[in-house]
DNA sequence: CACTTAAATTGACCACGGTCACTTTAATGA
DNA sequence: TCATTAAAGTGACCGTGGTCAATTTAAGTG
């Protein structure tokens, strides 16, 4: 029979999240070095990867709770009834997921996407989405040929392009919104 | 005034990336060690790092130019008339974008998506599909209200969701097919 | 052909993520 | 209360990508 986790484990974790944290508050996520998460956290860099298979699992978890914070203020927002309302209502996720190059490179590994077989938090956060706009886009006046389901996942493809995009240097962020409300006002108003 | 490059660094580059392929042949992408690259050629490990600014770069080329020649293929093909046809004419070159996930990542690391400022072997392809697909698009019996360069950004949109869903433990290659065949055609036939 | 200068190459070295045999700490039960 | 056992934590160590001052090689030049 397994023994329970004990409350130092909990508190060590908590500890080093905390860390993680301050350090990215105090640089970026890409700057954050496992050296000194664990420094800052008081504990030995062994107890780290105790804690976390990788380095990414972490940034796994704390990319994903901000996207989930926006995600809560999303929910309590009037619903788009345009493309152009879709596009806008979207950008503050959108905007985060761009605030760094190598933060949009973790979300891309672990979006649905390269996901690992379990799902972390970045993924749920996509899954989360899905449920979010369909909501949405039954009620507004989109087109109602092909199921919500699929309406909303196009528009996450047509997202990650669109930020995909904002990479190369020429593109900037009012080119994002640009972008991506006319990707969404071809996908979900089409005139055929 | 700067001299001319000479004709060892060439032998050298040409060296270096027969060496890369030989070692991926024997192995795979994601195997490949900068180690076994140097050793192979004979070369010193400083002396790859003076061809190519970071391991990634050697990839962006041996995956760029495996993409290209699968292009090649591709315009010498009766051109697709069908959202289904689209699919199946693309599906050799997505079968080798996820021929393994390392490669995927890369390909997403460095597709016009997350390019660098200046255009690699990759994006440079991104660019070439799309031209592929315009004429296909114009000629053929696809919905006409927006630009043809559009309704191709969007194709490559929607392959990339349906590749990354490929990693997601549970579906298969021919998820892959039939995910993409199902956004194509609300994509590029709706019925409104 | 010497001599100069810049290109090309070298390999010891560093940074950083990740591992693992070992030590310490806490829960369990007689 | 103390012995037993599993959980938690440790830090020296490793693999691998990447750097750079120093060295070698080749191309001008008088």
């Amino acid at each position: 029979m397994a023994r329970a986790v004990q409350k130092r484990r909990l508190e060590t974790r908590a500890r080093l999240v905390a860390a993680a944290q301050e350090v990215i508050d105090a640089g970026s996520f890409e700057g954050l070095r496992v050296e000194q998460v664990v420094q800052q956290a008081g504990v030995a860099k062994g107890t780290f990867f105790a804690h976390f298979p990788d380095k990414d699992a972490l940034m796994d978890l704390l990319i994903g709770a901000r996207m989930d914070s926006i995600l809560d203020r999303m929910v309590t927002s009037d619903p788009p009834r345009t493309a152009a309302q879709v596009t806008d209502a979207l950008m503050p996720l959108l905007r985060f997921m761009t605030c760094e190059r190598y933060v949009f490179d973790v979300i891309l590994r672990h979006s649905g996407a390269a996901a690992r077989a379990e799902i972390g938090p970045i993924a749920t956060t996509f899954g989360r989405q899905i449920e979010i706009m369909i909501p949405w886009l039954e009620r507004g006046p989109f087109r109602k040929d092909v199921a919500g389901d699929l309406l909303a996942e196009g528009i996450q493809a047509f997202a990650v392009q669109a930020m995909a995009l904002k990479f190369c240097a020429l593109h900037n962020d009012t080119d994002l919104r640009a972008r991506l409300a006319q990707y969404l006002d071809a996908w979900l108003m089409p005139a055929r």
